[in-house]
DNA sequence: TTGTATGCGTTATCAT
DNA sequence: ATGATAACGCATACAA
C-alpha cells in the first residue's frame, strides 16, 4: 500500500474528477457556499478531498478574486520589544479575521522600506500596517491608488493623510514630568534618538519643551544616535557632573534609550533614585535593575488590535475620514524615581 | 494634469500595448532575459512600465511557475528575544536570495501550529523553517510529500528526519558546569521549562544529569511552567533555604527561565554571586542586574543564516542526507558567578 | 442543486 | 530577436 508519491498537490480538478462532480461544486464546497450542495455531494467531495490531501491554492484564489488574504506590515526595528508586542497584537487580530500577516523588518533603512513595500505590493496585500523611518512616497502612492487601506503605527508621515495608531505622546510626557516633579526632581535631561524621521519622537520632544516651564522644572535635551556611546556618556556626564540647585533626573524617550542610559549610569556608578531615571516603554527587566526603573508602559497589544481595526473599517468604507487613535500610557513607579 | 485614478495596477498586457510590443517581451524584460531584447525595445518597455507604474504581480507569477517566492517560518514564541534574533538572521538570508519570509507565531500552541502550517502550505511556500512545540504530523507530511525543504530550529521532531540547526546543547551544559565548578560552586539547581515538547530542553536536561557526577558536583533539577510562580518560588526556597556543604548556584535552561528566576531571587533578597546564577541565552539586560548575570550566548544570527543555507541547499539537491548543524555557545562571565 | 465557460496576470512552448 | 498561444488553479456569471 504505497501512497502515491506526488510531485505537486492535488488540484481542484483532480478532486472533482475523483468525486465525479464538477470543479464548480468543489469550489463551492471550499468557498462559503457549502450549504448549497446536497448532503450526498458534500460527502463525496469531502472524501475525495481528504484522500487526495487537497488544499485550496490561495495563490490561485487570489489571482482570480484579487483577494490575497494578506495583510502587510513594515516594522522599523524588529528587535525592539515594543514592535514585537504590537506585531503580536496585529497578528492575533489578523487571524481572528481570516487574514495572514506578512511582516517585513526594515532595520530603519529607507531603502529597505521601499524594497519591502514594493514587495508587499507585488503580493497584492489587502491592507498595510506601517511603522517606518523614511517616507516611501512613490511606492506608497502606488498602493493608495488602489485604495489599499493603510494605518500608521507610532509614527505619522508628512503629507500623508492616513489612519494612525499610537501612544498619546503629550499625555506621556505630561505624566512623566508630573511624576518627576512630584518626586522632587528639579532638573531634567531628556534623551532621545534623532527625531527627524520619527514623528512620535518629535512630538515628545516638543511637548517636553512646552511643559517644562509650566511645571517649574529646569531641563535640557540631548538627541543622538545610540550607537555613539561616547557621545552619550559625555552628554550624561555634562549633566550630572556639575553643581545643581535641585535633584536631577534623566528621562528616556523610549526603551532603547532606557537601555543605553542605564548602561552608562551603571558604568559611572550612579545610584538610581539619587539620580532619577525614568523611561517611556516598559521592558521585561525594568523591575530588576537596582531599585527598579520607573516607566510609562504602552498598551502594546491594544495598539496592534486597534491598527487592525482601522484597516478592517477602511476595507468596508474607504471614504471614512482619517482618524487617529491615541492610547494613554500607564505609570509604573519604581525605585529609580524615589529619592 | 490629473493622474489617471486607476482602480487596479497596470498589467503586463497594458504595458505591452503601450509600448507596442508583445506580452512575452515585457515578461522577458522583467524576468531574467532582459539581455535577449534589443536595446530599443528595452527602452520602450522601461518607459511604458515606469509611466504606468507597472509591477509584476507575484501572485500570478507564482501561479504559473509554481514559484511563490515565499519561505515560511513557524515560531513557537515570538516574544522570546532569542526567536526574534534568529528570525532576523533568517530574514536577511531570505532577502539575499530573493525570497520573502512569512512568519507565523504559534504561541506554543499545537493547534495554531497546525493551522499556520496549513496556511503556509496553501501559499505554496518553497521552504519551511520550523520552531515548534507539537508535532504537526499530517500537515507536515503534506508539505514534505511535495519535497518542500524543511529545517528544524532548536528543536527536533521525533520520527522526522530533517535538517536541524541549533545550539550544541551538550557543549553548552558542559561549559556551564565547568564554569560553575571552577568558580567554586558545589551544589546546583537546574531549572527548565517542561521538556516534553522541546527536544533541546530534553537534551540539556539529560546532559546535566550525565555530567554532574563527573564534575564532582551535587545537583538537582526542577521542571515547571513559568506561569506558576508560586511553584518556582517554592522550588528555589527548597534549594536555598537549607544547610549546604558547598556554595550553591542556579542554572537556567533558557532566557525565559533566567528572567523568572532573577525575579524570584530579587524578591527573596538573595545576593547574586553568593548565590550563583547562570543562564543559557544572552539578553540585553543581563549585564545590568546586580553584579551582572553570567550567560552562555547563542550565535543567533548565524543560526538563522545556517537555517536558510540548509533550505537553499536542499532546494538544489533534495536527496542530500539530513544534516544537523550545532553551534557552540559563548561564555559571558559576570558577577553572578563570582563569589 | 449542479454544470459550462471564461478570465485573472503571468510564464513556457513553440513558432517566426 | 520577437510574438502568438496555451496553460497555471481557481472563482464566477450564466445556463440548465
Amino acid at each position: 500500500m504505497t501512497a502515491p508519491t506526488r510531485r505537486s498537490r492535488a488540484t481542484i480538478l483532480e478532486v472533482a474528477r475523483d468525486a465525479g462532480v464538477s470543479k464548480t461544486s468543489v469550489s463551492r464546497y471550499f468557498g462559503d457556499e457549502r450549504s448549497r450542495l446536497s448532503p450526498d455531494m458534500q460527502q463525496r467531495i469531502a472524501a475525495s478531498a481528504s484522500r487526495l490531501g487537497y488544499r485550496p491554492n490561495r495563490i490561485a484564489r487570489g489571482l482570480k478574486g484579487g483577494q490575497s488574504g494578506l495583510i502587510g506590515m513594515l516594522v522599523a526595528d524588529i528587535r525592539n520589544p515594543f514592535s514585537v508586542a504590537v506585531m503580536h497584537g496585529v497578528e492575533q487580530a489578523c487571524r481572528a479575521h481570516g487574514f495572514s500577516l506578512m511582516v517585513c523588518n526594515t532595520d530603519n533603512d529607507p531603502a529597505q522600506e521601499r524594497d519591502h513595500l514594493a514587495l508587499l505590493a507585488s503580493y497584492r496585500v489587502e491592507g498595510l500596517v506601517l511603522n517606518v523611518a523614511g517616507h516611501p512616497g512613490e511606492e506608497l502612492a502606488a498602493l493608495t491608488e488602489r485604495d489599499t487601506p493603510l494605518v500608521l503605527l507610532d509614527r505619522s508621515l508628512d503629507d500623508l493623510e492616513a489612519d494612525m495608531v499610537g501612544l498619546d505622546n503629550d499625555r506621556a510626557i505630561d505624566a512623566a514630568l508630573e511624576h518627576l516633579r512630584a518626586q522632587g526632581y528639579g532638573e531634567l535631561l531628556y534623551i532621545s534618538e534623532p527625531p527627524e524621521r520619527a514623528s512620535s519622537r518629535q512630538r515628545r520632544l516638543e511637548r517636553f519643551w512646552t511643559k517644562l516651564g509650566a511645571d517649574g522644572l529646569e531641563g535640557e535635551v540631548c538627541c543622538l544616535p545610540l550607537d555613539d556611546s561616547p557621545a552619550l556618556e559625555r552628554a550624561i556626564a555634562d549633566f550630572l557632573d556639575r553643581p545643581a540647585a535641585a535633584p536631577r533626573a534623566v528621562l528616556c524617550a523610549n526603551g532603547n534609550v532606557t537601555l543605553a542610559v542605564t548602561r552608562v549610569l551603571q558604568a559611572r556608578g550612579d545610584t538610581l533614585g539619587t539620580t532619577g531615571l525614568m523611561g517611556i516603554d516598559e521592558l521585561d527587566w525594568c523591575g530588576l535593575v537596582g531599585p527598579g526603573i520607573t516607566t510609562l508602559a504602552q498598551p502594546t497589544e491594544a495598539i496592534g488590535r486597534a491598527a487592525m481595526d482601522s484597516l478592517l473599517e477602511r476595507l468596508t468604507d474607504s471614504r471614512r475620514p482619517p482618524r487617529q487613535v491615541r492610547f494613554s500610557p500607564t505609570l509604573i513607579a519604581r525605585g529609580s524615581t524615589r529619592r
